[in-house]
DNA sequence: ACTGGCACTCTGTCCGCGCGAGTGCCAGCG
DNA sequence: CGCTGGCACTCGCGCGGACAGAGTGCCAGT
């Protein structure tokens, strides 16, 4: 129908309007600023039906209308069209990216760039271990009974753990050892390589036998450990330029950002299908969130997640740009990952 | 002089009641929380002296006084003792560093307790390398010619690196050139590194000569590399609690927080000796810190410090608590390090 | 179904005023 | 000579009222 068609406009024009000026919308502004095509009394009508439905709300009687979580629900998933970047802005992403020199490098750059493009705070998680796959273990002895474990994975990141050996070994037994493990595990995915355990048991030497069992189950370990996922958090500053929009303060929100595992929770539920998630105010879970939104986005390259990243603001935020920042980044990302 | 004796203690309990009442500080006030022996007139008569003398000042006309720079610069040089730890701040600390798992483990828990400890926020630097001994080198061929090169130190540390080959490699080449490096390097001090490569290059066998140089070229980078001087940062929500006292705006000071650099330099200036540094106001070149007060101090193990850690915080700040607890700190990180 | 007009409501702001805190100065006292 | 009580003065802050402006809802007209 054409007057619910109409009354969708509407909800679009006062959040847009609403997202660039920060002041509630009159009918009056509105009509003015939007080729609506009718006059403020009838926008007027429209926005009482809004209103009535939830999509937006009033400050003060006397006040222009806010859109509400729920609108701006409707906004995100039926009103904004994808706003493709500007050149300028893939050259930055670029730019921003090119040139990294390790794994901590990559995110760092990244959470920045996200940072500088959207003007909101920027989230990174690590990429999770159990996704990706071993390409090396090494092994370095560091006393006669204590051997460094180094995991390399094709993400490029490093983990270490030191393994305790219910036997003395030499440096024969190393090399045997770290061969036996790259020919067993490289290759494998984090996740399956417990899995490989009882089969690399077998075929190892008798003499090796029970320093391979201590050694793989610290492999498993540390795969295992969620105290990995780690989260790269930049940007905090944007948060002063929109602290208006928060308003008791920005305290619980900063705490929440500290409180790493919170975030990590929003920002590593993404759907592996590349889809940009939105949450929108009170939509997250956690309450010192409730006035903020989060996009979010699962990277990775090709068809299976790494991880996440997104960024945290004001529900007031600019979604269609946002979005569109938030997945360009992430492909890049994913490219950069994949190349390394 | 008696009398300069006592407009000191006028200028500590001005101190002490700002710190604690965030209110301008008047004559009939502080004679009432204060045993001065004399009447506020007095007072009144030795704050005018302060105020000439420029350690004190008044927001308006009318209105008590705050101390300036130069008068927290003498309370904390003069005016105050070391607060000793509470039993339970101890106990704290303790706890919160025990069981720490890895070096980033270590450093991330330091930082929330001197942020929990202070309400400040908390900056620590990872150890500098330079003082560190090479343990191993690790390569792994990631593509034709690409190496990643990974150094564990004796510190525990590990540093990963990309290197570009100028010329393809094989899987014998790799394991020639690791041998070559670990035979030239294990055991050095980082800092030396850089002097045992022309050694290197002339041992190497000719058709790795090439590669060996773009590998050590890459390990000096990565040794010297400024950019590994790595921050954590933390307690940043409480800066939302001492908003009051950065008028303009948090945006400058979180602005300086992220741009890490600015923030190292001060961490990193600290004297080994163990001596708390304290830098109030403008002492702080950079002009985004104007306003706050860094304490810092070196830590380390033994009398070799291996980086600095520190608060950052308005200079209306409880100084000789956070000082007590920026020292404790330092001890108790420096002898874990130690341990570990 | 849309429009123009109109009365109404409410907020943000400005102004004026009085209060209170705090000061500087002065004369007096030990 | 230093301290004290008293006093006049200044100035920021908070309160209340008036006011303009923006925005709304409703209604009658087209």
């Amino acid at each position: 129908m054409a007057h619910d068609e109409r009354r969708l406009q509407v909800l679009r024009a006062i959040v847009q309007d609403y997202v660039s000026t920060n002041d509630p919308v009159g009918s009056k502004a509105l009509a003015e600023r939007h080729d609506l095509g009718v006059s403020p009394a009838t926008i007027r009508n429209d926005m009482a039906v809004l209103e009535e439905q939830g999509y937006i709300t009033q400050p003060h009687t006397s006040a222009g209308r806010v859109p509400t979580d729920k609108g701006y629900r409707l906004f995100v998933d039926r009103l904004s069209a994808v706003k493709p970047l500007s050149v300028a802005e893939k050259r930055a992403i670029e730019r921003f990216l090119d040139g990294a020199l390790d794994l901590h490098d990559i995110l760092s750059r990244t959470v920045r760039l996200l940072a500088q493009l959207t003007h909101q705070v920027a989230v990174v998680q690590y990429p999770t271990l159990s996704r990706s796959a071993v390409r090396h273990l090494e092994l370095v002895q560091v006393a006669t009974a204590r051997l460094l474990l180094v995991l390399i994975t094709d993400t490029g990141r490093v983990e270490q753990r030191l393994v305790d050996c219910p036997v003395d070994v030499d440096h024969d037994d190393v090399a045997d050892l770290r061969a036996l493990l790259n020919q067993t595990f490289a290759g494998a995915k984090l996740a399956d390589a417990a899995g490989l355990v009882p089969d690399l048991l077998e075929t190892a030497p008798p003499h090796l036998r029970r320093l391979v069992a201590a050694v793989s189950a610290a492999l498993v370990e540390t795969l295992v450990e969620p105290g990995e996922d780690r989260l790269v958090i930049g940007g905090t500053a944007n948060l002063a330029r929109v602290a208006v929009d928060f308003p008791g303060s920005l305290r619980p929100l900063l705490e929440a950002l500290e409180e790493q595992v919170v975030v990590l929770r929003l920002i590593s539920e993404v759907d592996t299908g590349g889809t940009v998630l939105v949450r929108i105010g009170e939509e997250n879970a956690h309450e010192a969130l409730s006035g903020a939104s989060v996009v979010s986005v699962g990277y990775g390259s090709g068809d299976h997640a790494l991880g996440g990243l997104g960024i945290v603001g004001p529900t007031r935020m600019d979604y269609p740009t946002n979005m569109a920042a938030v997945r360009a980044v992430a492909r890049y990302v994913g490219q950069i990952l994949a190349e390394s």
